[in-house]
DNA sequence: GTTACATCACAATCAAATTGCGTCGATCCT
DNA sequence: AGGATCGACGCAATTTGATTGTGATGTAAC
């Protein structure tokens, strides 16, 4: 399979909402037989296209109640400074995401923490502890009318 | 169940990152027999712990080659405005995201488009026709050295 | 026109999911 | 202290889905 053609996308967009959608309900959605509907989801796992599954779970249930981005500026602007911050940063549990961006900092992060108590040990003990980190400011997620993420 | 014990959090950590893992490898992995594990499961959806599942593609095969966070004023901080502005956000397929933060700006957007032409329609037909709209500041991603989105 | 290749559906086999049921441990009530 | 009840478990049987071999079909290239 070189190309990505419509029933790919067919296949890509259902497994993008329900990732665990049974193979054979799969096959009816596409219009193919299940072996043939199979061997494409393999292909496509195969070639990364499909990087993997992930189950959607309650923040709540998780215990984060307290979301937050976060933007960060560096005072040094080298690549091995660069590198120090993102290994700090991959270190941390409560950064789930870390966004190399342009503007007037170098980095967006997203914090999950339990309450605003732990995102300030957090805002203290980690990033107040990295000395690449020159600016810090934080955006308090107050609710998020929509949500995409995958 | 009327609580989450340690066997639940293994389950949930496991599914969050390998949500298509087999049932039976999933047991293995927690220490409970197949039919044990998949009750669990099972309470775990029903109660709404567990969201669903999704897989997670590759963004170029999805036709995404360009990624933005977007800070958006508005210009009115009504409940109307905020609700109109929301509902124009969500007819948007360019916008994956949208939280409500505190500070300098109401909204953060996440923007995936195929590349900067059509963040640019998406920047002057979609936002720029929204009348809340006040002030937008585009950041563009040029890497993301964590992401742990679901 | 022939050959090669990609993709399909069918069918057989294998593996996993599902569910009924009995057991065990903990808790509560008498 | 003993019995009853309830929740969660593992086992086993059954059902369902996944997997894979194979032949057929269509398309493209020579």
């Amino acid at each position: 399979m070189s190309k990505i053609d419509q029933i790919d996308r067919n296949i890509l967009r259902t497994l993008g909402g329900e990732g665990r959608i049974s193979n054979l309900e799969l096959a009816e959605r596409v219009g193919l037989s299940p072996s043939a509907c199979l061997r494409r989801v393999q292909e496509l796992e195969r070639i990364g296209v499909i990087k993997g599954y992930r189950a959607v779970l309650a923040p709540k249930a998780m215990g984060v109640g307290f979301t937050a981005y976060v933007t960060v500026g560096l005072n040094a602007h080298t690549k091995a400074s660069q590198l120090a911050f993102e290994q700090g940063v991959a270190r941390a549990v409560e950064v789930r995401e870390c966004h190399n961006i342009t503007g007037a900092w170098e980095y967006l992060l997203r914090i999950e923490a339990a309450d605003l108590a732990a995102y300030k040990r957090f805002h203290t003990d980690v990033l107040g502890t990295l000395p690449q980190v020159q600016s810090i400011t934080s955006y308090v997620v107050m609710g998020s009318p929509k949500d995409e993420r995958a």
